[in-house]
DNA sequence: TAATCATTCCAGTACTTATTAGATTGTTTG
DNA sequence: CAAACAATCTAATAAGTACTGGAATGATTA
């Protein structure tokens, strides 16, 4: 009976060094930004707005917990996510938190560029829309973390372009923009812009991740 | 472009208190015994084997992350998960730490009884030999846990009865046992009975809430 | 209404973790 | 091979968390 006790307090540790993983929000943002790809440290350390020492000791983090892997490639170190678990995993927080924490929703709801997002809960029809060419799926991510993966039927103009490469977008449909996930601004402003340059854009909140996670 | 930082870093904050619920051995084993139907208090501290106090303020964090839901029944205050998704997420961490950490592979394996249980893996099968009564399912939890939720066609033996009501249980057939999932170890204890006892006995680590998970 | 019971709240201590600075390692480039 | 670079490791400190004991709360029973 004892002994049942220590084991069982073995195996939750366990399973607590990925809860520990999860409980540092600039660890969720690490793993978020290793969603769309690989990347060396100093880019996620830029990514995140945290120094590169900082950012090295969360990632040490991640590879204890088995969560990323490493390889050198020249100069840099780059890391990746372990499997598409943890991918997943981040999404069914995230998740999870959205449904459960009225704070969050609060700020969400903020950032929602309004109220004709309708469409993003609904894949199959968007899927369908794009692929019939009805709406143009934009993703606006940099161009690494397209060529990485991106959604059925994404045309990439990175927000920084956006501006200058206007002239590719028609205006007599429906422009859905995405980026990294709800949690990234960059679908926001890219509709923000569009929207004043009098295309018809609306704001996919969800990105690869969210897109490829099992439901 | 300076808000758009201190926005992300509330996002993100928000998700890590779901995150840090999960970071705490001792508040994983609390979900997982709540996995299994509402309990009081006194029952989840004593099933953990920690003192009432520190179980109240391990279930005051989840109160806080709105990860459960509480009521007055009587004297006792029940706690019960607030939805579903908070079981599918235990479920979705437990099985990622499974595939990815060494040491807790090890320490499964040691408990495992080895190597009969294929069937485990086969969902499809079990179910349907167990429509035919091919195999016994059987529950070894408490009563309550399984009138809560148990697993189709399961039998329910609580462990503590198993040794009185063997006789129940037939010779001619494979008894197939569970308890609370994988790290439970009261169907471990009866598989060992019942081999023992002349039993044909085998061991599913799948408890209801990672029989219920979405996959 | 007092006594009891189940649980929570509060305060304190020991332990962990986040973050920063400084020294170190391994790689590439001149 | 030296200089520059990317990242890590090693302290060191500040902030946060786990756990314990004592007092407080709110419902029930005598």
């Amino acid at each position: 009976m004892k002994g049942a006790r220590r084991i069982k307090d073995l195996l939750y540790e366990q399973v607590a060094r990925i809860g520990k993983v999860f409980s540092s929000p600039k660890r969720l943002e690490l793993i978020d930004l290793l969603c769309q790809g690989e990347k060396t440290v100093e880019t996620l350390a830029r990514e995140a707005s945290i120094s590169l020492k900082l950012a090295s000791s969360h990632l040490r983090e991640l590879r204890m917990a088995q969560l990323v892997e490493t390889e050198r490639q020249g100069k840099n170190i780059v890391y990746r996510l372990a499997n598409k678990s943890v991918a997943d995993l981040w999404v069914q927080v995230h998740t999870l938190a959205e449904e459960r924490l009225v704070d969050l929703q609060l700020a969400l709801q903020k950032i929602a560029t309004q109220p004709d997002d309708l469409i993003a809960n609904d894949r199959e029809s968007l899927l369908k829309a794009a692929r019939k060419g009805e709406v143009v799926v934009l993703d606006v991510r940099p161009t690494e973390e397209y060529l990485n993966a991106h959604l059925p039927f994404a045309r990439s103009i990175p927000l920084e372009e956006l501006r200058q490469r206007l002239a590719e977008l028609p205006k007599d449909r429906s422009i859905v923009a995405y980026c990294r996930g709800p949690y990234c601004l960059m679908a926001v402003d890219a509709v923000e812009l569009l929207k004043k340059e009098g295309y018809s854009a609306i704001h996919l909140r969800e990105g690869v991740a969210e897109w490829a996670a099992v439901k």
